[in-house]
DNA sequence: TCTGCATGCAAGTGGTTACTTGCAGCGAGT
DNA sequence: ACTCGCTGCAAGTAACCACTTGCATGCAGA
């Protein structure tokens, strides 16, 4: 005997398909653009059934946000260290790491900035749930760092925090868009991790190449 | 006798006038959701007017595009002084002269981020004829406090001006999305100046930090 | 007054959209 | 063997899309 989910006819695995499928489909064309034909074929599904799972169009839209979301929360950015220790190393562990999913789901996310008008609610959950734990995380990172003495005490970090984040979703945007000039991605991310740091670092303090001999 | 351009059924105003209307349109719909019919309708124009004047829906896009870029080359962020004196200052004045452009222009921001796939073209044309200039004349502006002694050496300024203007764009998508948390706009430029200004400037106020001695 | 040009209006074309209906096949549990 | 649930398929609906055609109107310059 099988397990329920080898089975031929399972509907779970046609509902995944088609909420799979769909989100390839809004990122290619965007959430107003894809259409339920397309997504059906891309499911490899018929049309028909896609309307007998989700009711309608916007049905199959939230419940495939709520699968984003989901599945992104099982991802880790990958870093578990405290960063008290070489907090510019941990930074461009980071800043590297968060680039890089950014540029892979570059599509999805220039159609969700694109469509945050129109599609508010779910705007603000996908940004809401699958980047503020990310961004928690990374804001509790530097408060260890300013309490072992790397981080100046007059940055609000939360605004740092989303300042660095911004930084690299608008350099991920033009650069994906082939408007940089003369640089790489990973150039650009060295740039924003050396600027960063040397904003947020005690200024006194630690890696100053030195002056005077 | 009246001049030419008050005439009732001048061509060029009602040229204006959809083209206008097209980038009011774009920016609230979107390029690929705006139709003619809405288009020619928020012109107060007959829709087949619209397709004698452009000959199909992708010519007026073009035009609009065109018109857009114009627009935007007439206007002035405002800095005209040397930033050789108060660099912290000037940096708050171009940033919050930019931010507030970006969050007047922000839907048809989302909508050129949105469809830059599907319109390759345009969105090239759009960020590099428009932002460039402005970058180029903020990189000059750093150039020039750099030979002062006020900046680094050590930074390549056209990714940290990319960088700066990244982290403007970058927050404007999210606070306008009501996706900031417990900050307002202005709090956000403030962050962004500080930690660049941080970020570029020499260290201490020393005027260089050559090693050896 | 006549002519040309820009526009409006009514109607229509062929294509696509979301979504529905009815029917038939097929695998699985009973 | 029989039913039940999931699916595919063919067809259709009403709305909307970009775009076209033909004709009437009205303003201008000659």
């Amino acid at each position: 005997m099988q397990t329920a989910t080898s089975k031929k006819n399972e509907p779970s695995v046609t509902r995944e398909r088609l909420i799979e499928a769909a989100l390839r489909v809004y990122a290619r064309d965007g959430l107003s653009r894809a259409t339920t034909r397309v997504i059906a074929e891309e499911a490899g599904v018929n049309e028909v059934t896609l309307f007998r799972h989700f009711q309608n169009k916007e049905g199959l839209l939230s419940e495939a946000m709520r699968h984003f979301v989901e599945s992104m929360g099982n991802q880790d950015i990958g870093e578990e260290e405290a960063w008290t220790s070489n907090l510019k190393e941990n930074l461009r562990r980071f800043a590297t790491g968060l680039y890089g999913k950014m540029v892979q789901d570059e599509a999805f996310v220039r159609t969700m900035v694109g469509e945050a008008h129109r599609h508010p609610e779910h705007a603000r959950t996908i940004i809401l749930d699958t980047v503020r734990p990310i961004r928690c995380r990374f804001v509790q990172n530097l408060e260890a760092a300013r309490a072992a003495g790397c981080v100046r005490q007059d940055v609000d970090l939360n605004i740092a925090v989303e300042a660095f984040t911004s930084m690299l979703l608008g350099g991920m945007l033009k650069i994906t868009a082939n408007c940089s000039e003369g640089y790489t991605g990973d150039d650009y991310v060295a740039v924003c991790v050396d600027l960063f740091y040397a904003g947020i670092a005690t200024p006194q303090g630690v890696s100053v190449s030195v002056s005077q001999g």
